[in-house]
DNA sequence: CCTCATCGTGAGAGCGCTCTCACCACGAGG
DNA sequence: CCTCGTGGTGAGAGCGCTCTCACGATGAGG
């Protein structure tokens, strides 16, 4: 293994002054630092990143942490670890990746407080989860991808949930649906939370909501459709998903129903995911850009790393894409696809 | 941070002790094993481990390196990535994963030869990706997922194309079909080539195939479906893809030019991918443990680490699931599912 | 001509751990 | 009683890097 002792030799230097060249140090002279540069290069020379990690305290890793089930079935959770990792090389970090389905005490634990990765940039779903807050307690910069129920004194990057259900409740009421339902996500999501207080918003508060209109579903296909069957027996004649998935599982429940979309009943999502764009019918939902929102909580713990102080929050924009499921009154056009 | 130091000075022993008293140590007595560990869980210890790292020339840790296709689309990328680092994680090792959608000479080579990860678990498609050599040929142990076309000399764990391919051909031919087409996968890519290298075999060997009746996709929906269509003006009855997705753009193309299956047409498929069972048509395809193929060839580099020689190859047993789509002598029955 | 910044460089400690080597105490064997 | 083996422990070097501190050279200002 090539050291930075055998580049400083052979380029007639001292350790010191190699290193130095290596880290652009302004002090070193420019004649100085090409002939070590060159040397490192001939030699092929690598730092030690365990030395280095040794003596900085840093080791230029940031870890990820996905539940699980992320990171299968669609492309979000890929697209996810995909933006991180881009954004993180970018700034020289490496990235590494933990799978929160082994109890993250043991696992996550574990390697978090051996100094290994300088910061985390976490996803969550069940935010009731107990490691998240030991997390975020603990020692290392953490940025959340997406908001977290209840603490305002963390970082994050999320998309906006406020103005987008905004936008979308006005439209379906634009559109003349009055017996508006929703399939809300978990309770306790931050996301979920924040989708269906504006919903309730939108209707003229909590307490102008018909409690039969509101379904909690677990942001899968199953319980999209089990909700449906369920709204469709109170009389919705629109139903909010929370997400695309939901709102596919809304589809066919109506479908199998003898409805129609939206003649009988409308149907919105949110993510507009490709392949479930491309459905059966045109759906009208909130688009929003994962990779954004995973780069710039990357770029949150890469700014916290260098010295940013306190919570850094950002939102990023959604636009609402409407397509044939919500427009009763016009004749059903091709409008999304993309 | 509480290191080795305070342990050893808290339960009154040298740091020497005390470090040897962690690692199980067999030279240790009892008496002083039990009471250095109580103190370090008292502490809360954890060893630093780029200190380890340093000076055992050991980082705990091996690369994963994944194209970043494959984990967009289907859950196979996700179950390779959970497999691996689940098996990992058994043997004391962390992982760190790659995608390798930016060159890797820059990212991967910088990260690789820093003594960052002790070894790789190497999951390849374009075989001929020339880094793939460069990395064999490197200083770290590989362990692969999939066989590397035109080298016997690395260790890898595999699913058997072999026995799978004369099984699944055995059944068409068994059925009754005679033009017998692919949709092969792309040229270079080690099961692909076994899987037509069987299919020919299956037919009298490679003089006799009728070059009509062989086309190359790319693994995907859309090739499948242009190779079917293609396939379908050479008068094909029955037409073998190379994966489920492929299978699946074939059994569209097929319908789509008013063909019924298997009726006109029998389809396979390979990978048994649940999402594509389900779809239109019970779909006849060769099932194989995506998983047990990521812990297998995990084992096989923990093995490497751990000093065994040589390049240790393994090969796992597949099995071919039968449904309707090539059953034209039988009534179609629901057979899969899972 | 001397003082004093300024610039560029070198010496060496230290990061936290492992591991070789040396040591001590004790009991068995001669 | 001395030697030797053995089980248990400690001292200290070393892993490869960074960074503080100190130093020498150079040039400007008095």
């Amino acid at each position: 293994m090539v050291t930075l002792a055998d580049v400083a030799r052979l380029s007639a230097t001292s350790r010191s002054t190699a290193s130095r060249a290596l880290n652009n140090d302004a002090r070193i002279s420019r004649a100085t630092t090409d002939r070590v540069r060159l040397v490192a290069d001939a030699l092929g020379y690598r730092p030690n990143l365990a030395a280095r990690s040794l003596s900085t305290g840093r080791s230029g890793i940031i870890g990820l942490i996905l539940p699980t089930g992320q990171l299968t079935g669609d492309p979000y959770g890929a697209q996810l670890v995909g933006a991180v990792t881009t954004r993180a090389a970018l700034g020289d970090h490496a990235t590494m990746l933990w799978l929160s389905h082994r109890e993250p005490s043991g696992a996550v634990h574990e390697v978090l407080r051996n100094g290994l990765v300088d910061g985390l940039v976490i996803s969550i779903v069940a935010q009731d989860d107990p490691w998240v807050n030991d997390l975020l307690d603990g020692p290392l910069p953490c940025a959340l991808i997406g908001r977290h129920t209840g603490r305002d004194d963390v970082s994050y990057a999320s998309i906006d949930n406020i103005l987008s259900t905004r936008a979308l409740m006005a439209h379906v009421l634009e559109e003349g649906y009055r017996r508006i339902a929703m399939i809300r996500g978990p309770i306790g999501n931050a996301d979920s939370d924040e989708r269906y207080a504006m919903y309730a918003e939108a209707l003229g508060g909590p307490e102008a909501v018909d409690a039969n209109l509101v379904t909690v579903g677990a942001f899968d296909y199953d319980s999209g459709y089990r909700c449906a069957k369920s709204l469709l027996r109170s009389d919705a004649d629109c139903i909010v998903a929370a997400n695309d998935h939901m709102a596919l599982g809304a589809v066919d429940a109506i479908l199998d129903s003898g409805l129609s979309i939206p003649g009988d009943v409308a149907v919105t999502g949110w993510d507009d995911m490709r392949e479930i764009s491309r459905a059966t019918i045109g759906l009208t939902t909130v688009r929003h850009d994962v990779e954004a929102v995973g780069r710039e909580a990357t770029s949150i713990l890469l700014e916290m790393l260098a010295g940013a102080a306190g919570p850094i929050q950002r939102t990023l924009p959604t636009s609402l894409v409407v397509r044939e499921s919500t427009q009763r009154q016009h004749v059903p056009v091709a409008v999304g696809g993309g």
